[in-house]
DNA sequence: TCTTTCCATACCCGCACGGTATCGCTGCGC
DNA sequence: GCGCAGCGATACCGTGCGGGTATGGAAAGA
């Protein structure tokens, strides 16, 4: 069986991209003639066509749409490897946690103190990051994300479940729904909503949110509203009201990593984050 | 960012998992010194060491169990890539579904039945293995398999669940628990158990086991009892008897393939299985 | 028909990969 | 304690392949 070599994914990833071998090409800093080449032989190796030369255009054939989607799991698995390796080399192991501020429903504390008990914690290094944290876990940037389900893709991620939290309409005190006791879904039709990094969403408009105080802010300011997690309560500022959403799904706060990570380490942090999340939800360690 | 080639994976490989350059170069199908060359340039490029040197011996350091782990990864994810194109390619589209003879819930009839009458379906292939199912999966051999939850290790592959059913202890009706009506786990204590392909677990002995008919026969020649889904009482021959286990946990049926999968011929077979399995279970389409 | 565009082909070069020979260290046996 | 054997590292060499430049050739637009 030939081997599938790293370099020609680069190269074939470019030109499905571009779906022009003279921007690829250039794309990848070489020029045009090796890059023909070098596909063509993993047409051939593979024994299947990838592209469809057109006189004007160069189109991907079923099988190298395959291939396109495949590459980039392996590409990413590439790096991820890479990455991970170097930072189990580093002289100063830490633990690395992707965190965004203020989406840890309040437990955060109580999880680091409890790791830091564990035999053989590490430092723990705290990676803000308002989105993409699954980015960062799957990439090998970070050993652990806190993320939320469903909100979040944990394909790939093993998890452990934190704290279930039902959702709150968070909106200024002046809003029309600021006298309810409580709304649904239905209630917001039309209202202007956040436009969260990572997620193209129609239908949202208006700038990216890249920190909890910044959307607060434009909450205040009337630009929107937002749906959060009840935990969010601590932090509300006082011109700011929230009220339930009856029919807005339950989000579980998770802690997930990469699957099949062996760190004892992370393993330790794992345990430390289930205490206390099973303390909270009354069901003991 | 210096990138990771797959050969070098290949290579360090090799030598993380034989612990010894020279029969690793041989295992490799090359001589030594360009081997040991490639590992410390890959070092040398990681900025890590992979590999301690012992005058008589090589053993892995933390970075290297690491990449070893990530290693296997990636070239699982590059063979795959490699199968799935190909097979992507092929002038005969087909859909490889890798069932256990037996192990289907009886319900793959109305499946492939409901599946062909989908717009645009392709023939189904099966492909009959007892055990290491879901690695045909993640090795690209196969594009959906039938598994069971929680048996298998389901992480990377999306699921559709389609039959949870209850636990049966199947033995030859001359056996001690042959009368019962109802048996838990503690009563097997000390019964010697099957041993499926792939699953090295203590305790059991005796021949792996391949086949349904197999272990059948070995139940009924007094040689093993086994535990199995509730579905099978229709294949089971005269000599034997089945009483529910109370506390086995129950299994369920899914239907897996590897997650990313994007095929429309995929997405029909699942909506198919999936209504199959909704009738069953009454909840309807 | 002439031009432009863009992929393929032809040809050349340098390097890095792989091979052989050998060194150097270390642990063991006599 | 000396020699030997095992094993990884180093030295050196040849060649195949990855990449570059120049050019061909087909097709679409003017």
């Amino acid at each position: 069986m030939e081997r599938l070599e790293v370099r020609e994914l680069v190269y074939f990833t470019a030109v499905a991209e571009e779906l022009h071998f003279g921007r690829a090409a250039a794309r990848l800093g070489m020029a045009q003639p090796p890059l023909s080449r070098a596909i063509q032989q993993l047409e051939r190796r593979l024994g299947v066509a990838l592209l469809e030369r057109g006189s004007r255009r160069v189109a991907l054939t079923e099988a190298g749409a395959v291939l396109l989607r495949e590459s980039r799991t392996v590409l990413d698995a590439a790096s991820a490897a890479a990455r991970r390796t170097r930072r189990a080399g580093r002289a100063d192991p830490r633990l690395v946690l992707a965190i965004k501020p203020g989406g840890d429903g309040g437990l955060l504390p109580a999880i680091l103190d409890a790791y830091q008990a564990e035999p053989g914690a590490l430092p723990v290094e705290l990676m803000c990051s308002f989105g993409e944290r699954e980015v960062l876990l799957r990439e090998g940037r970070a050993d652990a994300a806190l993320l939320h389900r469903p909100h979040h893709d944990l394909t790939g991620l093993d998890t452990q479940d934190l704290l279930t939290e039902t959702q709150l309409l968070v909106m200024p005190s002046s809003h029309r729904l600021a006298g309810r006791t409580r709304v649904c879904l239905n209630d917001l039709a039309g209202e202007p909503l956040p436009r969260w990094p990572g997620a193209s969403e129609g239908g949202a408009h208006g700038p990216e949110i890249h920190d909890l105080g910044q959307l607060l802010h434009l909450i205040a300011l009337r630009r929107m509203v937002a749906v959060l997690p009840s935990s969010i309560r601590g932090q509300l500022r006082d011109d700011l009201v929230a009220v339930p959403v009856d029919d807005a799904e339950p989000t579980t706060l998770v802690l997930a990593w990469p699957e099949h990570a062996t760190s004892p380490a992370l393993a330790a942090f794992v345990r430390a984050a289930a205490a206390v999340a099973g303390k909270v939800t009354g069901h003991g360690g």
